[in-house]
DNA sequence: ATTAGCACTCTTGCTTTTTGAGTGCTAAAA
DNA sequence: TTTTAGCACTCAAAAAGCAAGAGTGCTAAT
């Protein structure tokens, strides 16, 4: 594939690097003062035209320069640019951007794409750590009134979520006992996924007394151990989409799509790469395909346990990108690990 | 300062409606149409001359009709507008979509705030109840590892914080017996406000085993503590600004703006009155000159305890919105005075 | 105090012109 | 065969011009 001969390589690589700089479409003239190659601009302008040809440049109208189609920055991810290390000043932003959040796991994600959004000046996408075998490592029930209690669930990749609920019936020491009772016996260390409410339903009518009592506890459980699954996606900075004038008033557009939130985890998961590229037209819904798609995975503890996306326009600035993505889920996924496990 | 003739009253009156109504200058024949009035539409004209001279009406250009000064919407809501009952749709919508977070203050503000936005296409911001004197009811420290626990808090107004804190030494049981010792006399019953870091300090250092150990467990109250105050104000439905032409792009800069955070609480703290209406350039903030801010009060218990704020066009229909924002705040406070006083 | 009439002003939408960047092609040169 | 100079051609974007229409303000009559 890579059959492109080196001054083609040459051309393109500038015409990528110098869009993705100015937005301006690149003509001739202007492409020989780039590159400072030895040769006329009628030459230049013959390879782009077959550029053209091939699918890997295209003009915006017939009196234009050029500009990179998607198959375009596609070769240029894949064989033209050069694998850099972050940017020492990256680097800097991002760990002095994260470290207040270091030992809480949800809160580490959350200000992890905040900063790296901040930076890229994308969108970012992330989902809390979890996978597969996120299971219940405690419930406490704290009474706050005589009516109601906070319920408070604690998983094993160190996230917490509450609720306050309110009882029919006055909040009794025997009702706390018996519900600890249930709690250990049938929720403690079980998977998340496998609460269910039928499962609750039981538990609750196998109990001594008033099982009615029980019933809004229980349901407070399930809905809690859902929302363990449904919150794991947070969304980050996507208001800086509007600073980019590629996408002009389709900004708005791309902003109410990623804030329906539904479909954004399927934006980020199922890859297998630690990290993918997804350029325009390659993402599987319309609304982004003026925007590419940086994935990258992170893993806790040796398994792959969530993934930070960044969304912004194709035109954005990978090579430099890249790195930080690649950087960022690395030592999160190492502050994590080392938070959980002691 | 009721100086209008009845019939400015009609005119001003009708202007204001139809233009909030179609966003189009008014003109003199449009009027007449619209009144219904048995006079000429020279007649009309003369008037509208004159109210643009009072200050109450202007035009965009020479030849075109007339729209409303900031003048003209002061009068409008103070001296024109009907007081009306909230209209039966909306109440549905509201009711049915706060119920479902019936139990928990802060998740009923947010879903308040999102309803209230959504009904009205506008921003809302709201405060989370507190007011001065949220006092600190319950704290829990709940290990998760050897080196880390969830540390858990709980206040009077029913808002629930949490935060993981790893320790530099092993959690002993020791140590928990002597954090909930300090917990119990220095912290609970205490306001919020009241916990700095120099009096966990000091009641670190009172202790009989390694006062470091428990440093990092005091910062974490601290934090909590601190943010508490910080996170109380909510931010819903501000994509919805988008969907008025009468911002333009403008809208993408007041989108940043509140999405800034920190100024909000300005705009919405401050007010004496149960309900207030802030019109265009009246707002202290130069990036509301086009706005118009509603703002109500909720009280729990009695007393204030946070506030309701919408913020959308000058041209925003006040005569439905207001009875809204009303019902939401006085509903909103009666369900958490009943979730929270048992 | 109203009203009819009329001249005047400006926006809006449309078409036309101009300008300039950039191309593609051809024919000569290397 | 590759490169280059030269030139005609294209097209978007900016500028300029034009016609229509809505709406006003003023004046003089009612």
């Amino acid at each position: 594939m890579s059959e492109l001969s080196e001054r083609k390589k040459l051309i393109l690589s500038a015409v990528v690097e110098q869009y993705i700089k100015t937005g301006e479409p690149i003509g001739s003239k202007e492409l020989l003062a780039l590159t400072g190659m030895s040769v006329s601009s009628a030459t230049v302008r013959n390879e782009m035209s077959e550029l053209s040809a091939m699918g890997y440049l295209e003009q915006p109208h017939t009196s234009a320069g050029r500009v990179p189609s998607q198959k375009g920055y596609r070769y240029y991810v894949d064989n033209l640019m050069k694998d850099r290390e972050i940017d020492e000043l990256n680097r800097r932003m991002i760990e002095a951007g994260i470290s207040s959040a270091a030992g809480d796991p949800e809160r580490l994600i959350a200000q992890a794409g905040e900063v790296l959004a901040e930076l890229t000046k994308c969108a970012c996408i992330s989902t809390a750590p979890g996978g597969d075998a996120v299971i219940i490592r405690k419930i406490e029930l704290v009474p706050v009134g005589i009516h109601s209690a906070m319920l408070v669930l604690l998983t094993s990749n160190g996230i917490l979520k509450s609720r306050l609920c309110r009882l029919d019936c006055e909040l009794t020491v025997k009702i706390l006992e018996e519900f600890y009772n249930i709690v250990d016996s049938c929720i403690i260390g079980k998977p998340a996924s496998d609460i269910s409410v039928v499962s609750m339903q039981t538990a609750a009518a196998s109990v001594d007394s008033d099982p009615f009592a029980m019933l809004p506890l229980m349901a407070a459980v399930c809905e809690l151990a859902r929302s363990m699954e449904d919150s794991r996606i947070i969304l980050g900075g996507s208001s800086n989409l509007f600073s980019h004038k590629d996408y002009g008033v389709g900004a708005i557009e791309l902003f109410e799509f990623l804030n329906k939130r539904e479909p954004l985890s399927a934006v980020i998961s199922g890859i297998k790469e630690p990290l993918d590229v997804i350029i325009g037209k390659e993402n599987l819904y319309r609304q982004l395909e003026n925007s590419s798609v940086i994935v990258a995975k992170y893993s806790v503890g040796g398994r792959d346990s969530g993934s930070i996306g960044l969304i912004g326009p194709t035109r954005m600035d990978y090579e430099s990108i890249i790195p930080s993505v690649k950087y960022l889920t690395d030592i999160v996924g190492r502050m994590i690990t080392q938070a959980i496990e002691e």
